[in-house]
DNA sequence: AGTTGTCAAGCTAGT
DNA sequence: ACTAGCTTGACAACT
Protein backbone atom coordinates (compact mmCIF):
# COMPACT_ATOMS: atom_id res chain seq x y z
CA UNK A 1 0.00 0.00 0.00
CA UNK A 2 0.99 2.81 -1.14
CA UNK A 3 -0.14 6.90 0.97
CA UNK A 4 -0.32 9.71 -1.03
CA UNK A 5 -1.99 13.61 -1.01
CA UNK A 6 -2.94 15.67 -4.32
CA UNK A 7 -1.52 17.96 -6.66
CA UNK A 8 0.51 20.59 -3.29
CA UNK A 9 2.71 20.16 -0.63
CA UNK A 10 1.68 23.15 1.67
CA UNK A 11 4.89 23.18 2.80
CA UNK A 12 7.89 23.87 0.52
CA UNK A 13 6.94 27.15 -0.40
CA UNK A 14 6.53 26.59 -4.01
CA UNK A 15 4.09 25.48 -5.82
CA UNK A 16 3.55 23.02 -9.06
CA UNK A 17 0.10 24.54 -9.98
CA UNK A 18 1.54 28.64 -10.80
CA UNK A 19 -0.89 29.54 -13.40
CA UNK A 20 -1.32 33.22 -14.67
CA UNK A 21 -4.69 35.11 -16.80
CA UNK A 22 -5.39 34.08 -19.84
CA UNK A 23 -5.03 38.00 -21.10
CA UNK A 24 -1.55 37.85 -19.90
CA UNK A 25 -0.84 34.83 -22.09
CA UNK A 26 2.34 34.50 -24.22
CA UNK A 27 4.65 31.62 -24.84
CA UNK A 28 7.52 33.34 -22.60
CA UNK A 29 5.09 33.38 -19.81
CA UNK A 30 4.09 29.57 -20.47
CA UNK A 31 8.44 28.57 -20.49
CA UNK A 32 8.40 30.69 -17.25
CA UNK A 33 6.05 29.21 -15.52
CA UNK A 34 5.84 25.37 -16.56
CA UNK A 35 9.48 25.40 -15.53
CA UNK A 36 8.64 26.52 -12.19
CA UNK A 37 6.32 24.01 -12.17
CA UNK A 38 8.20 21.55 -12.99
CA UNK A 39 11.07 22.54 -10.59
CA UNK A 40 8.73 22.49 -7.91
CA UNK A 41 6.95 19.12 -8.94
CA UNK A 42 10.31 17.35 -8.21
CA UNK A 43 11.21 18.98 -4.93
CA UNK A 44 7.82 17.88 -4.10
CA UNK A 45 8.60 14.34 -5.08
CA UNK A 46 12.19 14.55 -3.02
CA UNK A 47 10.03 15.44 -0.19
CA UNK A 48 7.57 12.71 -0.63
CA UNK A 49 10.63 9.97 -0.98
CA UNK A 50 12.13 11.34 2.10
CA UNK A 51 8.94 10.90 3.68
CA UNK A 52 8.20 7.57 2.30
CA UNK A 53 4.60 9.03 0.74
CA UNK A 54 5.03 7.27 -2.92
CA UNK A 55 1.58 7.86 -3.67
CA UNK A 56 1.36 11.45 -5.72
CA UNK A 57 -1.73 13.16 -7.87
CA UNK A 58 0.14 15.73 -10.32
CA UNK A 59 -2.01 18.36 -10.67
CA UNK A 60 -3.80 19.44 -13.83
CA UNK A 61 -2.22 22.92 -13.49
CA UNK A 62 1.58 21.76 -14.46
CA UNK A 63 0.78 22.85 -17.90
CA UNK A 64 -1.61 26.01 -17.66
CA UNK A 65 -4.16 26.59 -20.65
CA UNK A 66 -2.62 23.57 -22.24
CA UNK A 67 -6.35 22.28 -24.31
CA UNK A 68 -6.97 25.98 -24.64
CA UNK A 69 -7.83 26.78 -27.99
CA UNK A 70 -5.13 30.30 -27.70
CA UNK A 71 -2.22 27.85 -26.63
CA UNK A 72 -0.07 27.55 -30.26
CA UNK A 73 3.47 26.17 -28.05
CA UNK A 74 4.88 22.72 -28.99
CA UNK A 75 5.52 22.48 -24.54
CA UNK A 76 5.67 18.55 -25.35
CA UNK A 77 9.24 19.08 -27.42
CA UNK A 78 10.18 22.17 -25.42
CA UNK A 79 10.07 20.34 -21.88
CA UNK A 80 10.55 16.97 -23.54
CA UNK A 81 14.06 16.20 -21.31
CA UNK A 82 12.49 17.67 -17.85
CA UNK A 83 9.19 15.39 -18.06
CA UNK A 84 11.82 12.59 -19.21
CA UNK A 85 13.67 13.09 -16.15
CA UNK A 86 10.96 13.57 -13.46
CA UNK A 87 9.54 10.22 -15.50
CA UNK A 88 12.86 8.81 -14.39
CA UNK A 89 12.58 9.78 -11.27
CA UNK A 90 9.26 8.47 -10.72
CA UNK A 91 9.94 5.12 -12.46
CA UNK A 92 13.30 4.42 -10.27
CA UNK A 93 11.87 5.27 -6.86
CA UNK A 94 8.71 3.26 -7.57
CA UNK A 95 6.40 6.30 -7.48
CA UNK A 96 2.34 5.68 -7.83
CA UNK A 97 0.73 8.93 -10.42
CA UNK A 98 -2.46 9.75 -10.82
CA UNK A 99 -4.08 12.51 -12.14
CA UNK A 100 -7.58 14.23 -12.13
CA UNK A 101 -8.97 17.04 -14.26
CA UNK A 102 -11.46 19.34 -12.97
CA UNK A 103 -15.06 19.30 -12.72
CA UNK A 104 -15.74 20.76 -16.60
CA UNK A 105 -14.42 17.97 -17.97
CA UNK A 106 -17.87 16.15 -18.87
CA UNK A 107 -17.71 13.06 -21.39
CA UNK A 108 -21.45 12.25 -21.31
CA UNK A 109 -22.62 16.04 -21.93
CA UNK A 110 -25.32 17.04 -23.94
CA UNK A 111 -23.46 19.51 -26.12
CA UNK A 112 -20.96 18.00 -27.95
CA UNK A 113 -18.34 20.92 -27.68
CA UNK A 114 -18.33 20.67 -24.32
CA UNK A 115 -17.56 16.40 -24.83
CA UNK A 116 -14.93 17.76 -27.42
CA UNK A 117 -13.02 20.16 -24.74
CA UNK A 118 -13.68 17.53 -22.61
CA UNK A 119 -11.50 15.17 -24.62
CA UNK A 120 -9.01 17.31 -25.28
CA UNK A 121 -8.48 18.06 -21.66
CA UNK A 122 -8.14 14.44 -21.06
CA UNK A 123 -5.67 13.94 -23.75
CA UNK A 124 -3.75 16.62 -22.06
CA UNK A 125 -3.37 15.20 -18.99
CA UNK A 126 -2.33 11.29 -21.11
CA UNK A 127 0.17 13.44 -23.02
CA UNK A 128 1.94 14.66 -19.65
CA UNK A 129 1.94 10.95 -17.98
CA UNK A 130 3.36 9.71 -21.45
CA UNK A 131 5.91 12.38 -21.86
CA UNK A 132 6.94 11.03 -18.55
CA UNK A 133 7.21 7.48 -20.08
CA UNK A 134 4.78 6.21 -17.35
CA UNK A 135 3.65 3.24 -18.02
CA UNK A 136 -0.60 1.84 -17.87
CA UNK A 137 -0.75 2.17 -13.76
CA UNK A 138 -0.52 6.12 -14.12
CA UNK A 139 -4.25 7.21 -14.19
CA UNK A 140 -6.67 9.97 -15.55
CA UNK A 141 -9.44 9.65 -13.05
CA UNK A 142 -12.75 11.14 -13.69
CA UNK A 143 -16.69 11.48 -12.99
CA UNK A 144 -19.04 9.98 -14.73
CA UNK A 145 -20.60 13.72 -15.31
CA UNK A 146 -24.11 14.79 -15.66
CA UNK A 147 -27.54 13.56 -15.14
CA UNK A 148 -29.44 15.80 -16.78
CA UNK A 149 -32.72 14.25 -16.06
CA UNK A 150 -32.25 10.97 -17.20
CA UNK A 151 -29.64 8.58 -15.89
CA UNK A 152 -29.99 5.68 -17.61
CA UNK A 153 -29.89 7.79 -20.93
CA UNK A 154 -26.65 9.59 -19.56
CA UNK A 155 -24.71 6.63 -18.31
CA UNK A 156 -25.61 5.30 -22.12
CA UNK A 157 -24.24 8.69 -23.63
CA UNK A 158 -20.60 7.95 -21.28
CA UNK A 159 -20.49 4.30 -22.90
CA UNK A 160 -20.94 5.56 -26.23
CA UNK A 161 -18.61 8.41 -25.69
CA UNK A 162 -15.96 6.31 -23.58
CA UNK A 163 -15.63 3.44 -26.56
CA UNK A 164 -14.94 6.46 -29.20
CA UNK A 165 -11.95 7.74 -27.33
CA UNK A 166 -8.38 7.07 -28.62
CA UNK A 167 -6.18 3.87 -27.42
CA UNK A 168 -4.00 6.49 -25.57
CA UNK A 169 -6.55 7.91 -23.41
CA UNK A 170 -8.62 4.86 -23.06
CA UNK A 171 -5.28 2.58 -21.14
CA UNK A 172 -5.14 5.84 -18.49
CA UNK A 173 -8.90 6.64 -18.04
CA UNK A 174 -10.52 5.23 -14.78
CA UNK A 175 -13.94 6.44 -13.34
CA UNK A 176 -14.70 7.31 -9.57
CA UNK A 177 -18.28 7.50 -7.92
CA UNK A 178 -19.61 10.93 -6.64
CA UNK A 179 -21.32 12.21 -4.17
CA UNK A 180 -24.37 13.31 -4.97
CA UNK A 181 -24.79 11.63 -9.20
CA UNK A 182 -23.13 8.50 -9.48
CA UNK A 183 -22.62 5.79 -6.87
CA UNK A 184 -20.82 3.11 -7.03
CA UNK A 185 -23.39 0.86 -8.44
CA UNK A 186 -23.83 2.94 -11.24
CA UNK A 187 -19.88 2.70 -11.71
CA UNK A 188 -20.18 -0.68 -11.64
CA UNK A 189 -22.90 -1.06 -14.31
CA UNK A 190 -20.55 1.59 -16.28
CA UNK A 191 -17.87 -1.54 -15.45
CA UNK A 192 -19.42 -3.98 -17.17
CA UNK A 193 -20.19 -2.88 -20.52
CA UNK A 194 -17.09 -0.73 -20.77
CA UNK A 195 -14.68 -2.48 -18.43
CA UNK A 196 -13.35 0.98 -16.88
CA UNK A 197 -11.55 0.47 -13.86
CA UNK A 198 -13.15 2.40 -10.78
CA UNK A 199 -11.31 4.45 -8.08
CA UNK A 200 -13.44 3.91 -4.70
CA UNK A 201 -14.06 7.03 -3.08
CA UNK A 202 -14.57 6.35 -0.04
CA UNK A 203 -16.35 9.79 1.43
CA UNK A 204 -18.13 9.88 -1.46
CA UNK A 205 -19.38 6.43 -1.10
CA UNK A 206 -20.44 7.61 2.74
CA UNK A 207 -22.30 10.26 0.74
CA UNK A 208 -24.11 8.02 -1.57
CA UNK A 209 -24.21 4.66 -1.81
CA UNK A 210 -26.54 1.50 -2.00
CA UNK A 211 -25.71 -0.10 1.35
CA UNK A 212 -22.46 -2.09 0.52
CA UNK A 213 -20.38 -2.03 2.90
CA UNK A 214 -16.48 -0.40 3.08
CA UNK A 215 -15.23 -4.05 2.64
CA UNK A 216 -17.57 -5.16 -0.08
CA UNK A 217 -16.82 -2.03 -2.03
CA UNK A 218 -13.02 -2.68 -1.67
CA UNK A 219 -13.38 -6.27 -3.20
CA UNK A 220 -16.07 -5.01 -6.17
CA UNK A 221 -13.65 -2.06 -7.29
CA UNK A 222 -10.83 -3.80 -6.43
CA UNK A 223 -11.79 -6.78 -9.29
CA UNK A 224 -11.95 -3.55 -12.03
CA UNK A 225 -8.49 -3.30 -11.99
CA UNK A 226 -6.23 -5.71 -13.99
CA UNK A 227 -2.58 -6.69 -13.29
CA UNK A 228 -2.02 -3.71 -16.41
CA UNK A 229 -3.82 -1.03 -14.45
CA UNK A 230 -1.95 -2.37 -11.02
CA UNK A 231 -3.62 -1.64 -7.52
CA UNK A 232 -7.14 -0.46 -6.82
CA UNK A 233 -6.78 3.67 -6.00
CA UNK A 234 -8.78 4.88 -3.27
CA UNK A 235 -9.67 8.47 -2.47
CA UNK A 236 -9.94 9.02 1.40
CA UNK A 237 -11.58 12.02 2.90
CA UNK A 238 -13.67 12.91 6.12
CA UNK A 239 -16.43 15.57 6.33
CA UNK A 240 -15.77 18.87 7.42
CA UNK A 241 -17.81 19.29 10.29
CA UNK A 242 -20.40 22.15 10.52
CA UNK A 243 -20.06 22.56 6.63
CA UNK A 244 -22.27 21.40 4.02
CA UNK A 245 -22.34 17.76 2.87
CA UNK A 246 -19.44 16.74 0.76
CA UNK A 247 -16.85 19.46 1.99
CA UNK A 248 -13.36 17.96 2.75
CA UNK A 249 -12.15 18.10 6.49
CA UNK A 250 -9.44 20.37 7.16
CA UNK A 251 -7.09 18.07 8.79
CA UNK A 252 -7.67 13.83 9.19
CA UNK A 253 -10.26 12.59 11.81
CA UNK A 254 -7.82 9.83 13.19
CA UNK A 255 -10.73 7.48 14.89
CA UNK A 256 -12.32 7.65 11.51
CA UNK A 257 -9.03 6.54 9.26
CA UNK A 258 -8.13 3.89 11.99
CA UNK A 259 -12.04 2.44 11.85
CA UNK A 260 -11.75 2.91 8.25
CA UNK A 261 -8.11 1.02 7.72
CA UNK A 262 -9.29 -2.07 9.87
CA UNK A 263 -12.50 -2.27 7.78
CA UNK A 264 -10.14 -2.43 4.74
CA UNK A 265 -8.30 -5.43 6.10
CA UNK A 266 -6.97 -8.03 4.01
CA UNK A 267 -6.72 -6.04 0.98
CA UNK A 268 -4.81 -4.15 -0.73
CA UNK A 269 -5.09 -0.52 -2.14
CA UNK A 270 -2.86 2.45 -2.60
CA UNK A 271 -4.61 5.61 -0.86
CA UNK A 272 -4.90 9.29 -1.46
CA UNK A 273 -5.98 11.32 1.19
CA UNK A 274 -7.80 14.34 -0.13
CA UNK A 275 -7.74 16.52 3.03
CA UNK A 276 -7.13 20.58 3.41
CA UNK A 277 -3.47 20.06 5.33
CA UNK A 278 -2.36 17.55 2.29
CA UNK A 279 1.08 16.30 3.25
CA UNK A 280 0.30 16.79 7.19
CA UNK A 281 -2.55 14.12 7.29
CA UNK A 282 -0.56 11.99 5.03
CA UNK A 283 2.10 11.91 7.70
CA UNK A 284 -0.20 11.61 10.23
CA UNK A 285 -2.22 8.29 8.58
CA UNK A 286 1.20 6.70 7.28
CA UNK A 287 2.26 6.54 11.16
CA UNK A 288 -1.23 5.06 11.70
CA UNK A 289 -0.66 2.59 9.43
CA UNK A 290 2.90 1.12 9.76
C1' DA B 1 3.37 43.73 2.43
C1' DG B 2 -1.06 42.58 2.83
C1' DT B 3 -5.89 42.42 1.13
C1' DT B 4 -9.48 41.39 -2.06
C1' DG B 5 -11.92 40.46 -6.28
C1' DT B 6 -11.55 37.46 -9.95
C1' DC B 7 -10.25 33.65 -12.86
C1' DA B 8 -11.59 29.08 -19.43
C1' DA B 9 -14.39 25.56 -18.70
C1' DG B 10 -20.04 22.25 -15.75
C1' DC B 11 -23.32 20.29 -12.83
C1' DT B 12 -26.22 19.77 -8.76
C1' DA B 13 -28.53 20.75 -4.49
C1' DG B 14 -29.46 23.97 -1.08
C1' DT B 15 -30.85 28.68 0.10
C1' DA C 1 -32.03 33.67 -8.91
C1' DC C 2 -27.94 32.78 -6.79
C1' DT C 3 -24.18 30.37 -4.55
C1' DA C 4 -21.28 26.59 -2.42
C1' DG C 5 -18.92 22.79 -3.44
C1' DC C 6 -16.10 20.07 -6.19
C1' DT C 7 -8.79 18.74 -6.07
C1' DT C 8 -9.90 24.85 -4.93
C1' DG C 9 -5.76 27.59 -5.44
C1' DA C 10 -3.38 31.43 -7.27
C1' DC C 11 -3.10 35.82 -10.00
C1' DA C 12 -3.32 40.71 -10.34
C1' DA C 13 -4.81 44.97 -9.07
C1' DC C 14 -5.58 47.37 -5.37
C1' DT C 15 -4.59 49.46 -0.47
Amino acid sequence: MKIGYPCLNSGLGCTPNRTFRLSSYSIERVKETVQQNLDCLQKTLDFNLKNGLLFFRIGSGLVPFASHPVFKFDWQNYFKKQFQDIGEYIKKNNFRISMHPDQFVVINALDKDIVKRSIKEIDYHCQVLDLMGLCQTAKVQIHIGGVYGNKPESIKRFIQNYKKLSKRIKKRLVIENDHLKYSLRDCLRIHQQAKIPIVFDVFHHYCLNNGESIKRALLFTSKTWTKKDGLLMVDYSSQKKDALKGSHAESIDMKDFKNFISKSKGINFDIMLEIKDKEKSALKAKKCIF
